[in-house]
DNA sequence: TTCCATTTGTTCGTATGTATG
DNA sequence: CCATACATACGAACAAATGGA
């Protein structure tokens, strides 16, 4: 009868993801509590199982922590954020950049090397994202972010790319205050990302590299 | 009157590190299958669900493996191996190397730049530890990683010292196989890991590099 | 201080669906 | 078709911790 039944995914998946999408999307703000058990009930029309099984998964990927006789706060907006926070609590900004520098280059190099028709194609969605959002320098610098993964995924090296990855969410107060704080103007700093960009889907690795260097020297 | 009855701990976490226990131990082989619920139930005695909630645990952390309608199996040993398994399942030896490459020779430059007597301390041990163990290949090589881990931790980056022990026990096959393809002898080996060892001890960061690049060409 | 309502934690029981052999 | 075994979901009861009256 209704195409939704369809149910291939366990309830408490369901409720699971529908949490965690409201968690990203700033409804419950980090640090603020979540509504009760029954109150969940209520919302989503299931048993208390099916609530405590989704809370235990967003509580193990570290979203969510629950403190009895309290209530069940948010611990974090993301599952990234939450990785993060749990295994590199005490990181600094200059180790996160050092990260950035180490591998950033290794994965032009590769991207270069290696990048399909495919990832040619996502590269250049974001490259154009990329310039075309120069307005919000908030959404511009998650565009940037974006191009690079779409790069480090064209690297085709499963380590690098979860690296990446990993620390790209930290990575965007960090861009964000190297351009503010660049002696380089908008255009300048766009030109850098157009010889990464050229540089990749040519294939040539050296210009890549060299780009690469460009754009971290920002 | 029995102590042991102090149930502090859940009798789901009393149930699932007692089969971590037996797994651990190889009373249950990695590919074997455990015995059914029903059975677990009257050899814990205790509930369905307490059981369930047990193999759960155990099946998020890698553990186990459940297959619906025909039963619950060994997928690793210990925690770390599931850990290994999940996350780097997919991932080349060709990987492993490229990442490899990738940030030692970021960790000499900074660890020549960085360390401490503590640091040249850990790493003196391990050089030495290397040193005097030629006869077991083996054995040489998981000192050999264990020199350059302690390199990693002088270099005080944390999130680099992270992803070098992650890749690290991938590392030891492919430094073994390198070895045995090398045209080089074993002192010569042996001086450029010196060489890696004094630059790093003198802070001679261009030194730290050249080596770390001269070892990783082997 | 004690008491109590709230909220999460733990455990049990039961029913039904789904996959395998 | 059937027995077995795991998957999912619901309901219920009590324990334990918290915070406020």
């Amino acid at each position: 009868m209704n195409g939704k039944l369809i149910k291939r995914e366990s309830l408490s998946k369901q409720v699971s993801k529908e949490l965690e999408k409201m968690i990203s999307e700033g409804e419950y703000e980090v640090g603020s509590k979540i509504p009760t058990e029954p109150d969940l009930m209520e919302m989503f029309q299931v048993s208390r199982n099916t609530i405590r099984e989704a809370i235990q998964g967003l509580t193990m990927a570290g979203l969510l922590e629950t403190k009895q006789g309290n209530g069940t706060f948010v611990r974090a907006s993301s599952r990234f954020e939450a990785n993060m926070k749990l295994k590199y609590s005490e990181v600094s900004l200059d180790d996160i950049s050092e990260a950035r520098n180490c591998i950033e280059i290794t994965i032009a190099h590769l991207a270069a090397l290696r990048c399909q028709p495919e990832d040619v194609e996502m590269i250049e969605k974001y490259y154009n994202k990329r310039k075309n959002l120069q307005v919000d320098e908030r959404e511009n610098t998650k565009a940037d972010i974006e191009f690079h993964i779409a790069i480090a995924k064209a690297s085709h090296n499963l380590i690098l790319i979860d690296i990446y990855q990993t620390i790209s969410d930290y990575l965007e107060s960090h861009i964000l205050d190297r351009k503010l704080e660049s002696q380089l103007s908008t255009q300048e700093i766009d030109q850098l990302h157009e010889d990464l960009f050229l540089a990749v889907i040519h294939n040539d690795a050296n210009a890549a590299t060299i780009a690469a260097k460009n754009i971290l020297a920002i």
